[in-house]
DNA sequence: TCTATTTCAGTTTTT
DNA sequence: CTGAAATAGA
């Protein structure tokens, strides 16, 4: 049934797509698989799409789900589909979120029903990682023989696969796995008492709900019409389980790019796209192999390099933007100068192209340390960056802190929140008072802060102890009373006023300032929060802040993003684009990383990462390499990778830095290659003007002088002064560098001679 | 109990 | 080099 009123823009949008893409707009009933290569326009397809069942079909928005790796894409899937569709058409109902989002929604609607109240917690990584040392500790399973880490890897593995504790537990037969299984048990338990999920659980637990409760599904089975699910190569058996028991009454559009698989760690399973049409042998089948992103020459470099891989289903990009320059590589000597000539490159670059705006430029490296030398460099440059990833706001301390707060206000069995809070101020409590209060909790089945405000419980502890646990209760219950009418930027205000925050802060560090600038930056976003978007589950704001805050991805903070370069990991650049893009670090044993060269498969996921950074760029790639890079403090020599090594030499403009072409002529004039590092550590301090040994290592230091300026040097019988100890005279000195370490009798008496570390003990030098 | 200091281990990617 | 854990001292 054709709507006659419907916009004509939508009619325009669908004549321009091409036979394949139109063919996956205008499928019918039935499971659909669009095998989308990368930048062939696959999410201008599954928005116009959505919009052709709203409007061709007549599928109510309410009943259409919607998948996609971000909550920002989500967002723009939205804004895309309210300019698309009339405004009467254009409900609130649709569900459009990540996973993990729709989980947690899923979740909210029938808390109870998985042992959970609709304000239940979602505990980050860090949580569980609290909750599970915990739990190692009760269990007498030291830390240093299985690293609690290590332990909540192998749970998390477990669950995105589906197997739960029982069934792990039959299964395990190695040390570690037996020790993960103990505390698997435990954790669920844990979670449930603490009113909690991990992110694992958002997946795992709705799969349960939906399995054990046939009404729920049946419910939920005849409400989704249509599901539509983005980037499908990456779900995991646990998504995978989500996706088959909502069913969409066999409505399932999903689409992917096998060569774009780079979660594999993470449990994603590739046999979820490679099996699609075995578990719906009716699907049909698209495939959009034209590229309307990068240029000629930059898809070829595409195509050169995932055409070594064998794991893949098997599909060539076709530019259809003309070929455009010729990728670049570049060596550097160092990871200094590969930054340095990164931001000269993209000056030189804007000085061509005035209209080449700093936000179209994208730095793209394997792991976020080495995000450090190009922050570095673009602050020497006065070049404005965002980086994206690295530290999610969410992470720093004093937001912790406050959530933390929240946390407990919001669900008061949150016990991991309820340690956190009751330590910011110090109330005088420490391990030993909160050993007592937990085995006082315990006893009485009671989370930590309905224990503190029960006094009977607490006789056996000591006044003061006591005085404090009422006080944090009481301070908690005003707080939370307070929340169930005001907002939650206002309960955050009287939060940092009852704690004396800013007092805190203060106290703790020179970085007072700052660290409240982010407070304010919480309150404001605080502010924003309305109730629950969907509106069906009743969630409080302060529910839906702290979801919000818990899920938001990495990649949702380019959102805000003022004109600046980005900097981010190749992981979080998946589905984004650039007109410029580097990627850095293309060195054997950084990218790919070491531990790949050993198992094909691994190789093959770094191949795709390196292939997904590739496709990134519309206009200009840039790739580059280091000869030698700072790693754990360590200066180790590096090698061209063998992913830039094999591609054929027409395809690649060559260039080296200045460095590496003055240097170069000092260093590998004889031998030709690298001299080993060897064991040999350089003595810690040169004095600037030494002469330098000219051997390629030598010959490559990038700053002689740096060493000696890390670390002040100091001579016996010097006067010093100590910010604790007071004034004193040094006795000795032993080490180097960071190592190096003095003797120093303190004037004192009762501090005496004490041995320190200069590194770290911020001496100064006494004016006589 | 808390802080300051030292030691030690780790280090890929993220919802 | 970094952050967490252990330890010493107030």
């Amino acid at each position: 049934m054709v709507l006659t009123t419907a916009p004509a823009r939508a009619t325009a949008l669908v004549e321009s797509l091409n036979p394949a893409q139109r063919e996956a707009v205008q499928h019918g009933d039935g499971p659909l698989l669009v095998l989308a290569g990368a930048g062939s326009g696959k999410t201008r397809v599954l928005t116009l799409r959505i919009a052709q069942l709203v409007r061709e079909r007549a599928v109510a928005p309410d009943r259409i789900l919607a998948v996609t790796f971000t909550n920002k894409a989500a967002g723009e899937m939205r804004d895309r589909l309210a300019r698309l569709l009339p405004e009467a058409t254009w409900g609130r109902g649709m569900w459009v979120g990540t996973f993990h989002s729709v989980g947690a929604r899923l979740l909210r609607a029938n808390a109870a029903l998985v042992g959970r109240t609709p304000s239940f917690t979602i505990y980050d990584e860090e949580d569980t990682l609290g909750v599970v040392k915990r739990i190692m500790e009760s269990r007498g399973i030291a830390p240093r023989e299985w690293t609690p880490k290590a332990i909540q890897g192998a749970i998390s593995d477990a669950m995105n696969a589906l197997v739960g504790p029982d069934e792990y537990a039959r299964l395990a037969h190695d040390p570690l796995s037996r020790a993960a299984a103990a505390v698997y048990g435990d954790l669920e338990r844990v979670l449930r008492a603490q009113n909690a999920v991990t992110f694992d659980a958002l997946l795992t637990l709705p799969v349960q709900l939906l399995t054990e409760h046939p009404d729920r599904r049946a419910a939920y089975q005849s409400r989704f019409q249509s599901l539509l699910v983005d980037e499908y190569q990456d779900t995991n058996r646990a998504q995978y389980a989500l996706v088959k028991l909502l069913g969409g009454h066999g409505n399932i559009t999903v689409v992917g790019d096998d060569d774009q698989v780079v979660y594999q760690w993470r449990g994603a399973d590739i046999r979820n796209i490679l099996d699609f049409t075995r578990d719906f042998p009716q699907a049909a089948v698209v495939r959009l192999e034209e590229n309307y992103r990068s240029t000629g020459r930059i898809l070829d470099l595409a195509n050169a390099v995932i055409v070594h891989n064998t794991q893949r289903m098997g599909k060539t990009l076709r530019p259809t933007k003309q070929a455009g320059e010729t990728p670049t590589a570049v060596r550097a000597l160092d990871e200094r100068d590969e930054a340095g000539w990164v931001t000269d490159e993209l000056l030189a670059r804007r000085r061509a192209r005035p209209d080449l705006a700093l936000r179209d430029i994208a730095i793209l490296y394997r792991t976020n340390a080495q995000s450090r030398a190009f922050e570095e460099a673009m602050r020497r440059q006065a070049i404005p960056y965002r980086l994206i990833g690295a530290t999610r706001f969410y992470d720093r301390r004093e937001i912790r802190d406050l959530m933390s707060y929240l946390k407990l206000i919001a669900n008061p069995a949150d016990d991991e929140a309820f340690r956190r809070a009751i330590t910011v101020p110090r109330r005088g409590l420490g391990e030993a008072a909160l050993g007592q209060l937990a085995a006082a909790a315990a006893a009485a089945q009671l989370p930590l802060l309905a224990a503190a405000g029960r006094a009977d419980l607490l006789e056996p502890l000591r006044p003061a102890v006591r005085a404090a646990l009422a006080e944090f209760a009481g301070l908690v219950a005003r707080l939370r009373a307070q929340a169930a009418e005001a907002g939650v930027d206002e309960l955050l205000r009287s939060l940092v006023e009852s704690i004396r925050y800013g007092d805190y802060l203060r106290a703790e560090g020179p970085d007072a300032a700052d660290r409240l600038d982010n407070v304010r930056e919480l309150i404001t976003s605080a502010a924003e929060v309305v109730a629950d978007e969907g509106g069906e589950v009743g969630l409080t704001p302060l529910d839906h802040f702290l979801q919000r805050t818990t899920l938001v991805t990495a990649a949702d903070q380019l959102e805000a993003s003022a004109d600046a370069v980005v900097m981010m990991t190749l992981h979080n650049a998946k589905g984004l684009e650039f007109p410029v893009v580097f990627i850095a670090g293309l060195e054997d044993g950084l990218f790919p990383l070491a531990r790949a060269y050993d198992d094909p498969a691994m190789l093959e996921e770094e191949r795709r990462l390196f292939y997904v950074g590739i496709t990134r760029a519309e206009e200009k790639l840039y790739l580059s390499y280091a000869e030698q890079r700072r790693r754990n403090g360590e200066l180790l020599p590096g090698k061209e990778s063998s992913f830039l090594a094999a591609i054929p030499a027409g395809l690649l403009e060559r260039r080296e830095t200045v460095r590496v072409r003055t240097s170069g002529r000092l260093a590998f004039n004889d031998a030709g290659r690298w001299a080993p590092p060897g064991g040999d550590r350089r003595p810690a301090a040169r004095r600037p003007g030494t002469p330098v040994f000219l051997g390629a290592h030598w010959g490559a230091d990038p700053e002689p002088a740096d060493l000696s300026q890390d670390v002040p040097a100091y001579v016996t019988g010097e006067r010093v002064r100590h910010r604790t100890f007071g004034t004193g005279t040094i006795a000795d000195v032993t080490g180097a560098g960071r190592d190096a370490k003095v003797k120093i009798d303190f004037e004192d008496a009762a501090v005496g001679r004490k041995t320190l570390v200069i590194a770290q003990a911020g001496l100064q030098r006494a004016i006589e």
